[in-house]
DNA sequence: ACCTGAACACCGTTCAAGT
DNA sequence: ACCTGAACACCGTTCAAGT
């Protein structure tokens, strides 16, 4: 039977969303800070300052809890590239693509560990679709202003940029680098490289 | 206290050695059609067509299997590398680069759900000193190679070719692609983009 | 040396009782 | 409506007995 992955109740009273904060807040930490291997949830509930009652009365799995943590994070990386695109509206496809790549680099640097966790967490999750869902709604912002460019093969183009933009900002969360403009300087001179013979390439 | 990561005692006679075998392959069975979640010793056992003590008398945790299962891949990949760099040794940094790409697709992209899910694993074991020996002999035999060409900044640039190329090849894997001379081609831009604009900051 | 499977321990989840 | 924590179930691991 398939696990169930979605929130039990939406909290109605104050302290109750303090309660379901408070376990995702734990969640996290714990994430950061110690890995998945060491995520329980009495664990959770301890840190939290709740039972392990009441966090089954918001969550049905301990993967509800992790599931609610992805959707946030996915959630601002959609907000992220949105404003970003705003933002470049009009600009240059060099200068739009670093808008993208600063965007992305905000957004999964902060704390490595635990986007690296979470990505591990998903191989235990039944989020394909959403995560389909994910990729159809980054490809549809970016291959569109990828198409404005005129760059050809739009959605491999836009898988292709994501997945390495990504990769590069893993590799360097992961090293402890914290100086976002030389990474982003760095993933720039990729991505150009690919889409400028990408364009040369339907000449 | 450490979770024990480390095979327990070495098969002495063949039918030992053909457990050991039949309990790595049900592993790799298992993650590759269902997943992390699916992944219980009494799954395993019964798969190997061994009881859950013999699989116990050779590793100790179900953790050690992973281990296992993540080292021997890891010597695939190393040996991958090395004997692709032996082929192009006095190649221009372009073919060379290609090699590597070419080997790097050939290791990766076999079984994409098993190597996603082992890179997931990871999470869980504690294997950062040999992820970090594996990076510095990867950065060691590439490093080398690209600073035989004139790159700059050669770690920095070890670090992010790995990232690039093995993000746009899990990426691919995933969405089921399997022409790897169009992977290549599309890695090769990125990747040649990258190398060429950093030997242009040099000068 | 190798194998078996019932027994034990731990952690995810439930539920009866409370405010 | 929300909270608590002891009880139950499942799966990782052990161990006594066997070939």
């Amino acid at each position: 039977m398939p696990v169930s992955i979605e929130p039990r109740k939406r909290p109605r009273q104050a302290r109750a969303a303090a309660t379901v904060e408070a376990i995702l807040e734990a969640t996290a930490h714990i994430l950061e800070r110690e890995g998945l291997g060491a995520l329980n949830t009495n664990n959770i509930a301890v840190r939290a300052g709740v039972s392990v009652g009441s966090l089954y009365q918001y969550f049905p799995t301990k993967q509800a809890i992790l599931t609610e943590i992805i959707r946030r994070k996915r959630r601002r990386l959609v907000d992220g590239i949105e404003r970003a695109l705003r933002a470049v509206d009009g600009a240059t496809l060099a200068d739009g693509v670093d808008g993208l790549i600063a965007a992305t680099i905000e957004h999964q640097i902060a704390w490595p560990r635990l986007a690296r966790t979470l990505e591990a967490a998903e191989a235990f999750l039944p989020l394909e679709r959403e995560t389909e869902a994910l990729k159809q709604s980054l490809a549809a912002h970016i291959g569109g202003f990828l198409a404005e460019h005129g760059i050809a093969d739009v959605e491999v183009a836009t898988q292709d940029l994501i997945a390495l933009v990504r990769g590069m900002i893993d590799a360097a969360g992961l090293a402890g680098e914290t100086d976002r403009a030389f990474l982003a300087r760095r993933i720039g001179r990729a991505a150009r490289g690919y889409l400028m013979r990408s364009q040369a390439d339907t000449v």
